[in-house]
DNA sequence: CCTCGTTGTGTACGGTTGTTCCTATGACTG
DNA sequence: CAGTCATAGGAACAACCGTACACAACGAGG
């Protein structure tokens, strides 16, 4: 007879900043239609009233969670972008950001389309995608006039969607053709 | 003391059908999370039991309604492409489908990204979402070599869905210029 | 007219959800 | 060392979900 595993854990600093993470993770891989308080709770080890007491619904607490998957991932391409010397090394900077960071890794791929797809509802999300497309423009920008940085990012979304939802992905050099086309 | 409103509406002859127009509405104003049998029920006036016997499950159901609605967009857009005399008419035309069908009808524009989101989950809904992409790629190889046409297919995609996320969506002469840059 | 099979209807069930609430705990303050 | 209060914990609630199912109403064929 197995007890139901003893939870001895009072006092748990940061567990706010865990929660936020757990629930990244729980929408990375089972989307955010799946993402409820119990299944975070869940991942996490953590008793439901738990969720409710660090955040006030359900929302915020997604709202916590992508603003934070934002933040990484739009400072990593900041770095990226100040880091290039010239229009050509952004370029392919931008080439490895997609082929590498976002398409290599299925993680933030499937949440850039979960956090579009819920976005596209919650007025408290699409102030994230919006804040995430500003600050991509910005780094865009600076190699590239606000104009082809608009084109540019677009052409970037529209890639994403289409590697998370195609069969057959593009490959990195028809990636660094099609926006050579554009911005080259 | 008002009686719930008599429902004498037996027979009713392609219920079906409006069902999975109905459905479609449901989705297009309250986005596929909120599209239950309940809410689809109401808005087409029928009681609950009838969804559940012309469909056997909900999904099912969505399916139908999203493979109506991409045969009709795809089969529109492929019209314009094959009324296009050349190349330069045919980017012209890709404009107007934007700039007019899709962009200019949110309704479309929600569909468009609500069917993405559902189908990054539901296998059934995957194969919708790819038959429209590849309709989509040969409309547009019928003036476009298939290289560029899958090109400006992720930058369309790109677009619609900035357009429906941005606030402040691009004009007309800007995709233009955008589409004309990669196919021009 | 009567039967029979198809179609339509209403209700009920088991399960899951977000959220609330009461209690218990233990780290900090005086 | 006593008391306080933010945090932790778990049970409970009402609402909603998809689906099943038993029954009512019809049209067609005899």
């Amino acid at each position: 007879m197995s007890v139901p595993a003893r939870r001895p854990r009072r006092h748990d600093p940061g567990r706010r900043d865990r929660l936020v993470d757990t629930a990244l993770d729980v929408v990375a891989d089972q989307g955010v239609a799946a993402a409820t308080h119990r299944a975070i709770a869940r991942a996490a080890d953590v008793p439901l009233g738990s969720l409710t007491y660090h955040f006030a619904s359900l929302t915020e607490l997604l709202a916590a969670a992508f603003t934070r998957h934002v933040d990484t991932v739009a400072a990593r391409f900041d770095e990226r972008m100040r880091a290039a010397p010239d229009r050509a090394a952004a370029l392919e900077a931008l080439v490895e950001h997609l082929t590498g960071d976002l398409l290599g890794s299925s993680r933030d791929l499937v949440l850039a389309v979960e956090l579009h797809v819920a976005a596209a509802r919650d007025p408290t999300l699409r102030a994230v995608t919006q804040d995430w497309m500003s600050r991509s423009r910005r780094s865009l920008e600076r190699h590239l006039d606000p104009v082809t940085a608009r084109e540019v990012d677009a052409l970037v979304e529209g890639l994403v969607l289409h590697s998370a939802l195609s069969t057959d992905p593009m490959t990195p050099d028809q990636i660094r053709s099609a926006l050579t086309r554009l911005a080259g």
